[in-house]
DNA sequence: ATGCATGAGGC
DNA sequence: CCTCATGCATA
């Protein structure tokens, strides 16, 4: 499975004498993190950012403080032991994890990614993703996942024979998208968010093409029914643009997950794809909002986005879901604009197995290495730094992720 | 579905 | 050089 890419990439990949032919196994499916439990007895160096006051969790508890920089010879050292040691026993879990976590990553009951995730990390105190000011409501929110199959379900059921290629051309014309009100719209990750996150996140660039937007339309939806109800908000003159209505709870991972799940059942039932949804969102020309790839619309309906994406996106998709049904409804279609061609390629690098224990190794030591310390790594495993740079990037985004998705999966 | 990458916005 | 949102390419 570790394959590398020829030409251009390979020699970078696997070059030197590493292992580049150990593929133990099948990266698709489930990896192990090659680190051992030796991880946990360091305590990294951190900045002093609320990010490594999170990622402190990570890392097990006490030890000397700061060792990555002066032993770093040998955690480096220990980091390629362990790795080549899981080659072959491709056995060793994650650093300072139970053997708990242990069964449930090699249950397959989680994604890859999964490996990790702490069990400690569903209770993700610090900042990051999570309750807003208000402790988590004792009570779990009473509220139960898949609130969505209310009403249009059942009309739905109807329809749901229609072949709908021409949803992916929804035209803003053709709806009356009443969901939102341009606007109440307030820029990303503004009031709503930062309720959700004290601030822990920054407020920077949009969602993409130009999306600002942040449409946070629904209010409170105690009910979560997402469907037409929407309406009703009879816009109340929006008195000074002053934060109107708290956008309340989209910020419960529960309430988003239970919105990617219902989303992704009326999508397959209204017979479009991932793909065509991303396109069909360029051409519902919501103000700010441009077409996404098969790849967010995919992440979105399995969680495995950011908190603060996730929040941005709902509203979005929200609006080309009811746009979709009435469509569906009316048995209504536009006119398609299928943007279509692209003939770019790029090249794909691939680390192979090997190196990417020891990178996951190296990561469970320090998820944060310095640029030298990458340039190091890079050059152990004969890699391009700025791969290993990007790998580790890729792997932080990731382990945030996976707190997100692990607080919608369990509350409690 | 997911790995590696890009680019914007920040320090 | 980081974080984040995203996307291309690919398994």
């Amino acid at each position: 499975m570790c394959t590398y890419l020829p030409g251009v990439d390979a020699h970078f990949i696997g070059g030197g004498g590493t292992a580049v032919n150990m593929k133990s196994q099948p990266l698709g499916l489930l990896h192990h993190a090659g680190s051992g439990p030796i991880a946990s007895r360091y305590t990294p160096t951190y900045r002093g950012t609320a990010d490594s006051m999170r990622r402190s969790m990570n890392l097990s508890h006490a030890g000397p403080g700061n060792l990555f920089g002066s032993i770093d010879d040998n955690l480096l050292a220990r980091a390629e032991a362990l790795a080549a040691a899981d080659m072959q026993t491709k056995m060793s879990p994650m650093s300072s994890m139970s053997p708990m976590s242990m069964s449930m990553t090699s249950g397959g009951l989680l994604k890859p990614d999964s490996i990790y995730c702490h069990p400690e990390t569903s209770t993700v105190h610090s900042q990051s993703l999570g309750r807003p000011p208000q402790p988590a409501p004792g009570p779990p929110h009473q509220m139960q996942l898949h609130a969505y199959s209310a009403p249009v379900e059942s009309m739905l059921e109807q329809i749901s024979g229609v072949s709908m290629p021409a949803l992916t051309a929804i035209t803003a014309e053709h709806s009356g998208l009443s969901s939102h009100t341009p606007q109440m719209f307030s820029p990303l990750y503004s009031a709503n968010s930062i309720n959700c996150h004290a601030g822990a996140m920054p407020p920077h660039h949009g969602i993409h093409p130009g999306m600002q937007p942040q449409q946070q339309q629904q209010q409170q939806q105690q009910q979560h029914q997402y469907q037409q109800h929407q309406h009703q908000h009879q816009a109340p003159p929006p008195q000074q643009q002053a934060p109107p209505p708290p956008q309340d709870m989209d910020c419960d991972p529960r309430e988003l997950e239970a919105f990617a799940e219902h989303f992704k059942q009326r999508r397959i039932k209204l017979g479009v794809t991932q793909a065509d949804v991303g396109t069909a969102l360029g051409n519902l020309k919501l103000p700010g909002v441009g077409s996404l790839s098969q790849s967010t619309i995919c992440r979105f309906e399995s969680l495995t986005l950011s908190h603060n994406n996730m929040i941005a996106l709902k509203p979005v998709l929200q609006s080309w879901l009811q746009e979709a049904e009435k469509q569906a409804r009316d048995n209504k279609m536009a006119v398609d604009v299928f943007s279509g061609v692209n003939d770019k390629k790029r090249k794909r690098t691939s680390i192979a197995a090997p190196e990417k224990r020891s990178l996951e190794a190296y990561f469970a030591i320090q998820p944060r290495p310095s640029g030298e310390k990458i340039a190091q790594i890079a050059e152990k495993l004969d890699l391009k730094k700025n791969v290993v740079r990007v790998w580790f990037c890729n792997q932080r985004q990731k382990q945030k992720r996976m707190k997100f998705s692990a607080m919608a999966m369990s509350p409690h």
